[in-house]
DNA sequence: CGCCGCTCAGTTACCGATATCAAAAATCAT
DNA sequence: ATGATTTTTGATATCGGTAACTGAGCGGCG
């Protein structure tokens, strides 16, 4: 910055200003610095300016998989809006693991991030201090959290999952089975198995735990839930999977064995991936506001960022049953 | 950190050297200095030490778009990588447009990464010239490119699509149809379609231009594409859908018309999803190294920030044909 | 015993921008 | 034309660390 000013005959300061603030310089000298800033192609170190005036445009995510495309097209939600803002986003993922999630998050926080999103819900002690202390915004993303730690913005895994286990009992399906990932390790699982039973309440249908189902993710593991409840002691109707491609495992392995669906039993899924509607017979699923997610969360940070808005927050973006030929 | 040094009645020199090198401090102060920074909870602002010491631990990453899940696994294996090594990940997504891709790399500049991970190969003079003053490393991603600009971690994808073509001549098939992605903007589907007809010449087939065919991406691309060529002017015995999903999208056609695959017409596709071994018939594709390509290029990367590798550098990580029921 | 070399901690000067305050120049009102 | 007001520019301190050098303390060696 020090050879742009000379060249352009002013001082640094002033070609800080022609640049953060072209308004506040004059014509003439805001060509002079463009003209240098050419010249010598000069980058702006944006470190020093965010230590300067510590403010930074950095947002920090923690995903529980990058891998996932679940949260793909929330991160391309958040990346889409953040750049039409200027800022940057880090990426962490923390393996489902909160001792991860913590690291990353510590690491975000000496990086001195404007704001964090954050797409799990539950998070060790030390990891809510530091946020806390920090000052930080935060947005969560995983569920409708009761007591987020600053904003949320998603929708209720438990009405989704009441919805669709409803829909299947006004479909005239009694036997409704239910698989999820594993609960225990994951809070969205958890509402979504509340959601199903509270559905089976109010529909009058009787709960049947061996009927309920929890399994790792995966096309494989799809299949295998799938045979499992099927040569199970409760054979069931219809089958709800309440997680990542654990339908689409389950219609192919119906597809291979020539199982007709709903004849012998019927499919729902979780998530509105492309393909399950071009499987056959397409699958009837939830549509829920991934992208969505990913843009209003990025929205809402950005406003309280810069000071359009403050305090608690919560979006519920809602959701939509697809209702297709398998069910 | 003024007040953790006054708190472990050290200068700030020493908490600084007791954090980022605790051998160069006794014992004693060690222990002090950690002491003071939990009850003062400190959290080091990089910032300020990235400034300082011109190093940061920040890699940029740009990928044509984060939604797409073939990327996903080589930033899950970058992901991986950057963590064990205490590195962040600042990603952005070019929508596959070259001038967005400039716009990246630019902010990333201006962050002063150390490091920088591009998937496309192809790039404006502007960001060429910048990458280039600015001295950081670069590792590209999408192909292995004869004239890169540092660093390329990839496969072939000419040859790659070459041994997939002769694979399917090798089988018998003789009249072998061709899709991939608009090859004007895309220098991958450019690879291929020279592998393609390279393939042709040395099988002794005949190149036919009604065979090839040029595709956004999509499930319904596919199927479109491969309706386009069986009702076309030359039926296709076997169709290599070398991009995206589009072997997906046709498989299901297949699925949806009664089409007996490989009886009415072979499909062969370009990387591995889980789901083309699950589909009826599971499908032949390319296996490629998407997350070790992932792995690899931060490695390298890491080695040459840290001074244990200098100078230009290709890793092929091969590939190889998946021979399922489709073919 | 004194010099050398080593370890450990402190002093000082930056890194490259921005905040703040003050001065100079330009604009306006009377 | 003169003072008041606004706009434009500059000088200086500072953000929170690290590099580089300095000096103190200590044991080993001839």
């Amino acid at each position: 910055m020090r050879d742009v000013a000379r060249m352009a005959q002013v001082s640094t300061m002033t070609v800080s200003r022609a640049l953060t603030d072209p308004a506040k310089v004059s014509p003439d000298v805001r060509a002079r610095v463009a003209e240098a800033v050419r010249a010598v192609g000069y980058v702006p170190n944006k470190l020093a300016g965010s230590l300067s005036s510590s403010r930074s445009r950095i947002i920090g995510l923690v995903v529980p998989s990058i891998e996932n495309s679940l949260f793909a097209s929330t991160v391309q939600g958040i990346s889409d809006v953040l750049r039409r803002h200027d800022h940057q986003l880090m990426i962490a993922d923390s393996g489902y693991s909160m001792e991860a999630e913590e690291a990353a998050i510590r690491a975000f926080l000496e990086q001195r991030v404007a704001g964090l999103i954050l797409h799990d819900t539950t998070h060790t002690p030390a990891a809510v201090e530091m946020i806390r202390r920090s000052g930080v915004p935060v947005v969560e993303n995983g569920t409708l959290v009761p007591d987020p730690l600053d904003m949320v913005v998603s929708y209720s895994n438990q009405d989704a999952s009441r919805a669709m286990t409803l829909h299947l009992a006004r479909l005239g399906y009694r036997r409704i089975g239910f698989v999820s990932l594993h609960a225990a390790t994951n809070a969205r699982s958890r509402d979504r198995q509340l959601g199903y039973r509270a559905a089976l309440e109010e529909a009058g249908l009787p709960f049947e735990p061996a009927l309920m189902l929890e399994m790792p993710g995966g096309l494989a593991s799809g299949a295998e839930a799938l045979l499992r409840l099927m040569e199970g002691p409760v054979v069931p109707d219809a089958i709800f999977f309440a997680g990542d491609v654990l339908a689409m495992g389950a219609s192919l392995e119906c597809a291979r064995r020539g199982w007709p669906v709903p004849g012998k039993v019927a499919i729902a899924a979780f998530d509105n991936f492309d393909l399950l509607g071009h499987l056959v017979p397409p699958v009837t699923t939830l549509k829920l506001p991934r992208l969505e997610i990913g843009r209003r969360s990025a929205e809402v940070l950005l406003d309280r960022i810069q000071g359009r808005a403050s305090g608690p927050l919560a979006v519920d973006l809602r959701f939509e049953i697809i209702h297709r030929a398998s069910t």
